[in-house]
Formats: structure tokens, C-alpha cells, sequence
RNA sequence: GGUCCGGUAGCUCAGUUGGAUAGAGCAUCAGCCUUCUAAGCUGAGGGUCAUUGGUUCGAAUCCAAUCCGGAUCACCA
């Protein structure tokens, strides 16, 4: 149990015995100590005063002395500052803390739940490559599915691949029309690129026919419906639906390429799947749901033939569910994946990791789950995170400035290059070695920079800050933890039995207390979909540690009690970084 | 206009769910490498927590109103 809670619970025992009231967690507060006082945690009285009929000095005097009477191995002694309770935990318990997890390898993780979460992320669509935005959903997706899973849960990691529909078939009408049969191998280009370009290519061409038309004298509306190149899209789209072979000969063909671009490039940030969805296998699901939603008169069918669902009872709007031709719109095909997913894999929660863009949708979809009395409703949630922008502004790929997630990762792993050869401490490395390094340390940056933020908010993306490597970054981390298996080369903890009644100093007490708080740290992550917790406490210890390296020399201690006891701080400490970063995906090299 | 989200140091962000004198990093300034990796450490300056009112022992945190910024409200996905 974490000491807070310890504390916690002793603090009831002691009030029920001294006063016999039975008191709850929730009645009153247990914080960490300012530093400014002494004590390392402290019981806040004030809540306590009113029921008791106490004053903050009687209260806390006879609530201090209970508890440390009673509990001596745990408190050695404590004060009272107005209504703060400040109590100081015995050396002895931050050691046992030490000695029971410094090679613990789950230290930190949950029991198991013997639940099954899903996390769908990533699900890019297949026109264009990825960008700036969608390395932020993929490192959260997968920091979360990390965290979830050190929770004790089962999880399954997902994405649903948009491989259809008009944005698709714009690509493919460019490419037929400019490409004269060029492929990624013809031109030496990857994939997801070489598609790409076309999707540009077609939005040039369109714009062009479109101010054609409009100089002709017609309606800007119209010309937008009448550019050839539009109609030729809309022809093709249709017959992509009715399965017309060389159309979907080109579809596949240039599916592929972009499926060979992409998984380069999830290669190289780590993100993995154990399940992919395509959306043109899963885009007609859903229908049975809108037969459902009509016998059960959840929704309503319009004298069109089009099916809706009033919400506004809830505050939302009217919504199509299926159009009047009988296809299915956006928010049934997700309705139809939602019970998919259920049925494959049982789920109990559900994760959809998209952008706040698509708040409204996620919304929609899970009160129309629940109408309709879909098991599953209840455990939706949408992981709803903040657009990345750039100091000057949205990122806008009409005007070019989108970030490219390949080009992102090339300049960053340069930037590392420079800045190891400037430093010069691995000079004996081989090539192989330095190039994995250098991708450790420049992934590395980019996951904490785009991690560390609260999720929910959006983002500025600076790039000369992202490649910056000191101060709250990830290759500050990396290298904290790299100096201390410097340490641990030269001699490793062995016995711990002479350090069990050593006393600590400031800095040794209270890195133990930051380490302690690891578990409850990775919990609280998990139970607010938050990675930026985890972030910015592996920050802290750290920075914890930096200071208590230039304090106190490991390998010429003042005794070889304390050099032993700060091998295991070392270790411990060693491991709270490299498993904490290993949960936000990202490594930590043994030298740098 | 309706709904949702955000507003904290020059900039980027924390703030343990209502607790003590609001914290980091970057940037600026001043120090520290003959001592386990200076991608480090120590210190200084920098704040009307958007504004106003309310709730109470106590508010950046909760409530209300206002201001500013963003998202969304398609028979697109």
C-alpha cells in the first residue's frame, strides 16, 4: 500500500480510538510536506475540527502523539503549524521501501484486472503521409495501451485504416491523369509520399478547373460540382462500390504503397496493432443496427426514407443515421465497428484515441449506443486530445506548412548526430551502435515533447524547443539515466543487510519519497488516460537524482554503508526511469 | 446563435482534485568541471492565476456572469 494511504488508514484507526468517530479516505486530506516545514507528510486538520469540536492545536497534539505512540516504527516524531499536521516516516520505512523493489521489475505495476481494454488509434487515412498530428496520437494511443496494460489490464491495440471513399478516389483520378505509370520504384519515393503527391496534384488541378469555370461565368457552387476532374472522382467512387476491376486493381496497387510507407514509418516510432480494421470491409456494417433502432422506435424514419435520431432532448441535434438512398453514414458505420469489436474480443472498455475535432461525433455515437441498449455503450471513451499547432500558426497543408512526420524524424536524428559528435563521449562506438543511438535519443525527444502535455489541450509545436535536449526533455531523462548505469558498471548493490538501519540525508530521503510515489503515479495515469503524469514525474526524479549526484559521491561515500545504500538508490532509481519511459515508449540508452 | 474545451512568469507548460509564501523548463543574469558522464548542478530576477462577484476557516482549483481564443453543430469521413 502506498504510504499515503498507510497514513491515511493509521490517521482513522487513531481517530476512531481517541474520539470513536468513524471517519472515511475522503473526510480528510493527507498531502506531502512543504518543504519549507519539517515532516514529510502532513495530515490536514481542518476538515477534522468541526465534527470533533477540536481546535487544531488539541486535535493535533493528541492525533501526533496516538500516532506515533502507536505506530513508532512508522513516525518518529511530528509538529503542528496551524492546522497542518506534519509527520516525519522513519528512515527504516523508506529503506524497506528500497530493498523490496530496487530489482523489482513490476514495481510500479497494477494487479491483474482480468479486463479487456481496447485502444483504437492512429487510423490514417490513405491519400496523404503522416504528419506532425498524427505522431501525437500515435505516441499517446501507445503510451496509453502501455499504461492500461501496467494497470493489470488486457488490451488490445487497434486502428482503422480509412482506405475508401472520395479522398481515396482523388489520389487515384490524379494519378491516372499525370502519372504516365510512374510508381515509388520508378521514382525512388516512399510509398505514402508518391501518393501523396497526387492528392496535391488533384487539389492544384481541381482549383484550376474551378477558376476556369467560375471566369467562364459560372456560379462558384456549381463550378465546384462541375469540375471535370470532380465528376471523374465522384464516376470512380462509384465505380470502386460496384466493384469495377480495374478500379479496384488501382486501389489495391496504390493501397499498397502507401501500407509500405506507413509501415516504415510505424516502424520507426514503435507504434503496433494486434488487430487492423479497413474501412472498406467494415464501411457497410451498421445496418442491422438501423433495422434495430427502428423496431425499437430509438430512431425515425422520415417520409424520404432517410432515418434519424432526435437528440435534442439531450441537448444535441437531430442526426442521420442512414440516408435516404438506404446507404449508412459515418456515425452508423461506427455504431457497426462498435459492435464488431465487441463481439471479436469481448471487450469491457473501449478507447478511441481521435482529436477534440470529432468531440461532437464521439458524443453522438455512444448516446445512440446507449439508447439503443448496446452492452458496450457504457464503456466508450474517447481519448480526446488537442490539435498540435506551430508558433505561427495552425498548420495548413493547402499553404505547405504541415509538418511530415518522416522529414520531422530525420532533421531530429540529425540534430542528435551533431550534438553526440560535439560531445564526444562515445567515440568507441560502432556505426551500428551510434545509429541506434541516435535514433533512441531523437525519438526519445519527440515523445516527451509531444507527451509531457496534458492531452486534452492543444499544442504548440516549436521546432527549435523540440530539438533542444536540456532542461524538461527526454534526452535530459535518457541521460540521467545513462549516468547512473555509469555507476552501476563500475559496481553493482549487493548487501543490503548493512543499510537497513542507516540513516539518510535530505537528498537520499527524498528521491526515496519521489520513488516511493511510482505506483500511484502509473495509476493515476491510467485512470485519466494521461501519459503527461507519467512524463512529468520521471522529470522529477530525474532532476531529483541530478542533485543528489553532485551532493554525494556514490563511489567514494563517506562509509561503505552509504556507499551501498546509494548503489541501491541507484538501481531503484535506474529502474523507476527506465520502466517509466519504457510505458511513454521510449528507450533509454546505457551511455550517451 | 447552441454545445463543448481552453486562458497560470516574456515563451512552453505543471499545479497531487479545496490547503501553508503558486512551481518547472526555455530565455536573461551570476557562479560550479584535477572529484562516479557539465545533455549536469547551485543561485538571482520575472505573477492582478483573463475579469468581476459568490460559496468558507481557506479558492489558481468549486458556482455564476462577463471578456478573449479554439473546436463543433453536413444525406463528408
Amino acid at each position: 500500500m502506498a504510504i499515503q494511504q498507510q497514513i491515511q488508514q493509521a490517521a482513522i484507526d487513531s481517530l476512531e480510538k481517541l474520539y470513536g468517530k468513524t471517519f472515511t479516505a475522503k473526510d480528510f486530506q493527507i498531502n506531502k510536506t512543504k518543504p519549507e516545514f519539517a515532516g514529510d507528510y502532513t495530515i490536514v486538520l481542518f476538515s477534522l475540527l468541526k465534527p470533533l469540536s477540536k481546535s487544531p492545536d488539541a486535535l493535533g497534539n493528541e492525533l501526533g502523539k496516538h500516532l506515533t505512540e502507536n505506530h513508532a516504527q512508522m513516525f518518529t516524531s511530528f509538529n503542528i503549524i496551524k492546522g497542518f499536521l506534519n509527520l516525519t516516516v522513519a528512515d527504516s520505512y523508506w529503506i524497506s521501501v528500497l530493498i523490496n523493489n530496487y530489482n523489482n521489475t513490476s514495481f510500479g505495476r497494477g494487479e491483474a484486472k482480468h479486463k479487456k481494454v481496447m485502444i483504437e488509434y492512429s487510423s490514417p487515412n490513405t491519400n496523404k503521409p503522416l504528419h506532425l498530428g498524427h505522431l501525437r496520437n500515435n505516441f499517446l494511443g501507445w503510451s496509453i495501451a502501455a499504461i492500461i496494460k501496467a494497470n493489470g489490464y488486457d488490451t488490445v491495440k487497434t486502428c482503422i485504416v480509412n482506405d475508401r471513399g472520395v479522398h481515396i478516389c482523388k489520389s487515384m483520378i490524379a494519378w491516372q491523369l499525370f502519372a504516365s505509370g510512374a510508381t515509388p520504384q520508378s521514382t525512388n519515393t516512399k510509398g505514402d509520399h508518391f501518393v501523396g503527391d497526387y492528392y496535391v496534384k488533384f487539389n492544384d488541378e481541381y482549383k484550376k478547373q474551378v477558376e476556369e469555370l467560375i471566369e467562364g461565368g459560372m456560379k462558384k457552387e456549381d463550378a465546384e460540382k462541375e469540375a471535370p476532374i470532380m465528376k471523374a472522382t465522384q464516376q470512380m467512387l462509384l465505380d470502386w462500390e460496384a466493384g469495377k476491376p480495374e478500379v479496384m486493381e488501382l486501389w489495391k496497387e496504390m493501397n499498397s504503397w502507401v501500407y509500405a510507407g506507413f509501415d516504415e514509418t510505424y516502424k520507426r516510432i514503435g507504434s503496433d496493432f494486434d488487430k487492423i480494421y479497413y474501412e472498406s470491409n467494415t464501411y457497410l456494417l451498421g445496418k442491422k443496427t438501423v433495422q434495430e433502432g427502428l423496431s425499437k422506435h430509438v430512431f425515425i424514419q422520415k417520409e424520404d426514407g432517410s432515418v434519424w435520431i432526435d437528440l435534442t432532448a439531450d441537448g444535441l441535434d437531430e442526426k442521420i443515421v442512414q440516408r435516404k438512398d438506404g446507404t449508412s453514414v459515418y456515425i452508423t458505420q461506427d455504431i457497426g465497428l462498435a459492435q464488431q469489436k465487441y463481439e471479436e474480443y469481448k471487450i469491457d472498455q473501449s478507447i478511441y484515441v481521435i482529436g477534440d475535432e470529432q468531440n461532437y461525433h464521439m458524443k453522438v455515437l455512444q448516446l445512440i449506443c446507449k439508447k439503443l441498449g448496446l452492452p458496450y455503450a457504457d464503456g466508450i471513451y474517447h481519448l480526446s486530445y488537442g490539435m498540435v499547432e506551430l508558433p505561427t500558426g495552425k498548420m495548413k497543408s493547402r499553404e505547405g506548412t504541415v509538418v511530415d512526420a518522416d522529414d520531422l524524424l530525420d532533421e531530429m536524428e540529425n540534430v542528435a548526430r551533431k550534438k553526440t559528435e560535439d560531445l564526444g563521449k562515445v567515440k568507441d562506438f560502432t556505426a551500428e551502435e551510434l545509429k541506434e543511438l541516435y535514433k533512441t535519443i531523437s525519438l526519445g525527444a519527440l515523445k516527451f515533447y509531444l507527451l509531457r502535455v496534458d492531452p486534452i489541450k492543444k499544442m504548440i509545436f516549436n521546432p527549435e524547443e523540440s530539438i533542444d535536449f536540456h532542461g524538461y526533455t527526454g534526452p535530459f531523462i535518457q541521460y540521467t539515466h545513462a549516468r547512473i548505469k555509469s555507476i552501476l558498471r563500475k559496481e553493482k548493490a549487493q548487501d543490503s543487510s548493512i543499510i537497513q538501519g542507516t540513516g539518510l540525508l535530505p537528498l537520499e530521503k527524498e528521491l526515496l519519497i519521489e520513488l516511493e510515489n511510482y505506483p500511484t503515479v502509473i495509476e493515476q495515469a491510467c485512470n485519466e488516460h494521461d501519459p503527461s503524469h507519467l512524463a512529468n514525474y520521471i522529470y522529477t526524479i530525474a532532476k531529483t537524482y541530478n542533485s543528489f549526484y553532485t551532493e554525494h559521491s556514490v563511489m567514494k561515500a563517506e562509509s561503505e554503508e552509504k556507499k551501498q545504500l546509494r548503489l541501491f538508490i541507484c538501481e531503484l532509481t535506474a529502474n523507476v526511469i527506465a520502466g517509466g519511459m519504457q510505458l511513454l515508449g521510449i528507450k533509454v540508452p546505457e551511455r550517451m
